[in-house]
DNA sequence: GGCCAGGTGTAAA
DNA sequence: TTTACACATGGC
């Protein structure tokens, strides 16, 4: 059993504390989470400047503005329609529960949100972390593929969100972190193919001597 | 030009 | 319960 606390520091000492999740209010970061959804977050970012220019970063706004329009400002995220939709269907919601601050402050928000459709486990999970700021961890594409090269550790969703909350104390703050520093490593190092150059758990990659003979353990 | 990026819903094996 | 596929833009 490794210590996922081990991981935790030298990421920190690596790259630095990340601050996430870079936003300038709930609402957006809600929006952000829906949005970078299978995506590079630069497209994100193009697509919440122009968000932000039209005025539409308020559920209210997003609720009532012509679906073309809304389509056209989120185009540069990628899967535009579905997630235009996956925005008005979050939106309505959220005024129906009262606004941003009564909706997030529901004690089974994590379960509302999976009732909306286009919201699954991680855009939930982030959401109650970032925006809520509760205690739940995120698993992402990054974590899956870093566990289980350096922890040769698989599984599900819950799975994973069972294993880092079983080995870490139950902090807001950490979770953040270690998911930030987490995804900042898979960008960096820990993408798809083997090029795995200066990364900083190389030593305890157990992947990274068997480069030349396994690329199979690369893939997924 | 091909691969990849901070997933999710649906359908079929 | 797992696996395959559609969804779509932009960077390298």
């Amino acid at each position: 059993m490794v210590s996922l606390r081990i991981i935790y520091e030298k990421l920190l000492y690596s790259f630095g504390p990340q601050n996430w999740w870079p936003s300038d209010t709930d609402f957006e970061m809600m929006v952000g989470a829906i949005l970078t959804q299978n995506v590079n977050w630069n497209n994100v970012e193009t697509a919440i400047d122009n968000l932000k220019d039209e005025g539409l970063l308020t559920p209210k706004s997003i609720t009532e503005i012509d679906m073309k329009k809304l389509e056209m400002a989120v185009k540069p995220s990628g899967f535009y329609r579905q997630k235009s939709k996956r925005l008005k269907r979050l939106s309505e919601e959220i005024l129906n529960r009262g606004g941003v601050e009564p909706f997030l402050a529901e004690n089974n928000l994590r379960e509302n949100l999976l009732t909306i459709k286009g919201i699954g486990p991680e855009t939930a999970d982030s959401m109650v972390l970032y925006a809520a700021g509760k205690p739940t961890f995120v698993i992402d594409a990054y974590t899956k593929r870093i566990m289980k090269r350096v922890e040769g550790v698989t599984g599900s969703y819950r799975e994973l969100k069972t294993y880092f909350e079983n080995e870490l104390p139950k902090d807001v703050d950490l979770y953040k972190e270690f998911h930030a520093l987490l995804v900042e490593l898979g960008k960096k190092h820990c993408k798809k193919g083997p090029d795995c150059e200066g990364c900083p758990l190389a030593s305890r990659c157990r992947y990274m001597s068997s480069i030349s003979k396994d690329q199979d353990a690369f893939t997924k």
